[in-house]
DNA sequence: CTCTCATGGGTAGCAACACTATCCATAGTG
DNA sequence: CACTATGGATAGTGTTGCTACCCATGAGAG
């Protein structure tokens, strides 16, 4: 197919696309003269995984570029090669500097979990930023609450890597964990969002009802 | 203490401190004079909650300044006013339209946990728009995957909500859950991938040795 | 009281990001 | 053979979150 085709199918419009073959996210189509090429299936996958990894993902142009050729480059055991897919994605717009304090807990933590982990992981350096930003903002994360969110995130990662596993080629296996990393960071907090609304009416709506009864 | 000061105190530059007066997200000092104004603790305060917003919760300018306004703003009980601060704070960015397929799991979905739910909540559409995220994607989220996820979300929201309740002042409650689930999110997100990294090191590590073992 | 520098307030400028629009020589198509 | 579509490049656009500059006024040192 030509380009206005894939355009067509994949729902993005034929500046963006080019846009994307400029910046090296989507692979040129296989040329077929001096200013034509063709476009395949994998073309259209590629089109509506970058999209959602944008919109829904959040993740800037650059970051997707990187994260995909890390996905396509060979080669390595597959926590390993994880590891450097993962490694891409960011976590936080580092601004905020952690104290000491902050990388400590942050240490004590994944220990205390007993978490398998490398001391200077981008996602260890995040965890220390993050704590540092809840606690300027007057609002620290205490321990006990820390543990019981790891309790449940366990769960959680279990299921991530449970149906990952099992597809043939390892390139789809990255492709996916990349995919479901993101997305799934999304996910989760719709998900907590949702989960919070029902806690929240559990404890809180019979109140606000009497309280309104009471008013009226 | 003057702009000077403030500045110094929450780490913020000068032009960034009018800036965020500028757009109503900082409260005006007390006026002192035509041109002078005195700033307190509370500017302090408000300023480091805006860069933790900002920076390590990636809320948007604007987004802040509604929140804020909800915050201050009184009246109504307290699950109803959480909800109305709540729905302040965007979860997509909204470019995927999800498929009547993707609404209905999404409704099936809260009606199978049993969670209390409003059909029209921002959280709902959020939902169906990642699931059909997911599904361009190429990697549709089944489920099995998604009752297990909520099983989990369940813990944490559980823990989102239990310190919160007990702070003096409604407006204290509002700020605090705010505050927490803004950055609650970047927080949930880092915790995964610390928990993905071990779970993959216990699922993978010990394959990818043997394999580097095999190909000394 | 005067000199100097800081302040509040406003307007304009800037860098990054993710596209869009325009242009042009060449290819395919009726 | 006319005429639209294509690939490729270069330039422009709108948004966001600051940053720089300007100016009249005010505070504090000497």
């Amino acid at each position: 197919m030509r380009i206005a085709e894939l355009s067509e199918r994949a729902g993005v419009p034929i500046p963006t696309i080019k846009y994307y073959l400029r910046e090296g996210i989507l692979p040129r189509g296989e040329p077929t003269g001096r200013n034509q090429a063709r476009y395949g299936a994998e073309h259209v996958h590629r089109l509506r995984l970058i999209r959602a990894l944008v919109t829904v993902g959040g993740l800037p142009i650059t970051t997707v570029r990187e994260v995909l050729a890390e996905v396509a480059e060979p080669g390595l055991g597959l926590h390993t090669k994880l590891g450097l897919v993962m490694r891409r994605i960011p976590l936080v717009g580092t601004d905020i500097e952690p104290e000491e304090e902050d990388r400590e807990r942050a240490l004590a933590f994944v220990a205390r979990q007993g978490w398998f982990f490398y001391e200077d992981h981008p996602a260890m350096d995040a965890l220390a930023v993050v704590l540092a930003g809840h606690r300027e903002a007057g609002h620290p994360v205490d321990d006990a609450s820390l543990d019981r969110y790891a309790a449940a995130i366990e769960q959680v990662a279990r299921v991530d890597l449970d149906r990952v596993g099992d597809l043939p080629t390892s390139e789809e296996v990255l492709e996916a964990a990349a995919a479901k990393t993101v997305l799934g960071d999304t996910l989760f907090t719709v998900l907590r969002r949702l989960a919070q609304i029902d806690e929240s009416a559990k404890r809180y709506l019979d109140e606000d009802e009497h309280r309104s009864a009471r008013e009226d």
